[in-house]
RNA sequence: GGCCGGUUCGUCUAUCGGUUAGGACAGCCCCCUUUCACGGGGCAAAGACGGGUUCGAUUCCCGUACCGGCUACCA
């Protein structure tokens, strides 16, 4: 029988979530979906320094927002609680003193000016960052080059320590990535990692490790960024004695920014004018947002797609996908090794596709908060779907239906008066005049039958209809942007087509 | 510097040794549209480089270059 799947995201809550980390929770999410497993997060909050105060429930929300519900986590609870390692603090000492007593660790209290002046005397050209290794642990204070009564005293004394890992001479640590395939390294190669902090504190590596066990994870997704430290890893959950229950492991690509090199961060997303995060994040103590994903106006369907897309595909040409096909279709083989630059522009297309394939009632809700932002009060609930599904393919952000569609609740705010002044004369005006007391006494009110009106009064007073449609459409929305002109008349109503067209007759005559 | 990873159009990518190297975004052109879009059609655009292996390499191997990640009592 194989093991039940159980995967988790394992944040730590320092700010905002990015599109990398959204990308790693889906991944790992998808896998646990399409397996039938467990999606577990665990908050990885050792490092109480950087601790910011509301991070934790933007992720749930933000998760929420994705579609993506936990199986377990500190919010849902769970047969492994608690997934606060904060919370946890008392399971890790005993794993670290355990590796200590079968000499896979052992103490240091070097403190962090010891440490500086380790780095600093023996830094050269050739080794511009000395680490703290098998080559220098031998000229440091520690329980390998103290005497055992030394250690005793010191500790007895209350003196400040870690426990490092101590990593084997020569010995080669492989794995098999499930995206990688086979990657070794070189044990020597690695430095002596702290294990448990002076705060008592375990760090990543040895939280990471313990929890993974005590929680039954199967399958360790992460990104790419860890492989550096997956051979002290992989040698604790030997030295642990855990190695048969250890996960498989995939590190997946990470996000590049779109111009130049390096990963994507924060403020690249500011420097050009996009959102990095998924949604606004304010920190605590600037009092600064950054904007998110979901404010911006995109649909939580195209987030994922479009994150979805970015390191994976499913082989065909298809780039249009539904959680639920995600499910079915996604594989970590197919995720790519490289990683990818994040192109805006192709996020906005996912955006336009999927704000498409949504039906006017789907839209309505989320873009009811645009217009309220903007000051705009829509009470008629079937002109708002109407106006929707009348500019839904010209609107790549919800935020656009604002610019697009606000004419339909209210007067134009500005009027290109300039589009139409230098060839209005005194033929157009009478055209107009008479088009209102058509308008007025039309039985109908249809697009259709406003268009054939319009047009026999311009055969009636030979004039081009080309010339007088554009001065309408000024009347109507303002601007040379929108809908047909007659159906834009035909939703906005008999009245306020009237009114609009006597309004700017007016400034047109001043 | 060291270790690890990566490398197909500007960007995201397809290709399981044999293809005119395909698609999408962006760009450009045309059609549709008496607005702006949508839509339809088209153009342009790629295997980092050098060696092997092979009848044949984008694909397999090696080297070089370039890029990235890591090199904290951060994750």
């Amino acid at each position: 029988m194989t093991k039940k799947i159980r995967v988790r995201f394992a944040p730590s809550p320092t700010g905002g979530l990015h599109l990398g980390g959204v990308r790693t929770v889906l991944f790992n999410y998808l896998f646990a979906k399409q397996n039938g497993g467990d999606f577990i997060v665990r908050i990885e909050d050792t490092d109480q320094t950087r601790f910011v105060e509301g991070a934790e429930a933007y992720i749930f929300e933000t998760l929420k927002w994705c579609g993506i519900v936990p199986d377990e986590s500190p919010m849902h609870g769970g047969p492994f609680a608690p997934y606060r390692q904060s919370e946890r603090k008392a399971n890790y000492r005993q794993y670290a003193e355990q590796l200590v007593i079968d000499g896979y660790a052992y103490y240091a209290f070097d403190t962090p000016a010891d440490l500086e002046a380790m780095r600093t005397e023996y830094k050269t050209a050739e080794n511009p960052s000395p680490q703290y290794n098998h080559t220098l642990r031998d000229k440091m204070r520690n329980s390998l080059t103290l005497t055992a009564d030394e250690v005793a005293t010191l500790l007895a004394a209350g003196t400040p320590y870690v426990i490092r890992i101590k990593m084997p001479v020569n010995e080669t640590v492989s794995f098999n990535d499930m995206i990688r395939g086979e990657v070794n390294f070189n044990t020597s190669q690695v430095d002596d990692k702290v294990l448990l902090k002076g705060d008592g504190m375990p760090t990543y590596h040895l939280a990471v490790v313990v929890d993974d066990y005590l929680m039954k994870i199967s399958h360790a997704f992460r990104g790419e960024e860890w492989l550096p430290s997956a051979p002290v890893h992989l040698l604790l959950w030997d030295y642990l004695g855990w190695k048969n229950e250890m996960p498989e492991w995939a590190h997946l690509p990470l996000i590049l920014k779109p111009d130049g090199n390096g990963k994507l961060s924060k403020r690249d997303g500011d420097r050009l004018g996009f959102p990095v995060f998924a949604s606004d994040w304010t920190d605590p103590k600037t009092n600064e947002t950054t904007i998110g994903f979901k404010e911006r106006g995109f649909l939580p369907e195209a987030f994922v797609n479009l994150l979805a897309m970015l390191g994976w595909n499913d082989g065909t040409d298809q780039e249009i996908f539904t959680m639920d096909e995600l499910i079915a279709k996604f594989s970590m083989d197919r995720v790519h090794k490289g990683g990818a630059k994040f192109d805006y522009e192709k996020a906005k297309w996912y955006n336009h596709e999927w704000i498409k394939r949504k039906s006017a009632k789907e839209l309505e809700l989320s873009i009811q908060k645009y217009f309220a932002e903007a000051g705009i009060t829509v009470t008629d609930d079937a002109l708002l779907a109407k106006a929707i599904d009348l500019v839904k393919d010209r609107c790549t952000l919800l935020s656009d239906f604002v610019q697009q569609a606000s004419f339909f609740f209210q007067l134009p705010e500005q009027i290109d008066i300039a589009a139409v002044k230098p060839k209005w004369d005194e033929k157009k005006n009478m055209f107009f005049a008479e088009l209102i007391r058509a308008y007025e006494l039309s039985s109908v009110w249809e697009a259709t039958d406003l268009e054939t009106e319009f047009k026999e009064l311009a055969a009636a007073n030979q004039l081009k209809p080309g010339e007088l449609m554009l001065p309408l459409r000024i009347m109507l929305v303002g601007g040379k942007f929108g809908p047909g002109v007659f159906e834009i008349a035909a939703t906005i109503g008999r009245h306020e087509t009237i009114t609009r067209i006597k309004k700017v007759m007016g400034l047109l005559h001043s």
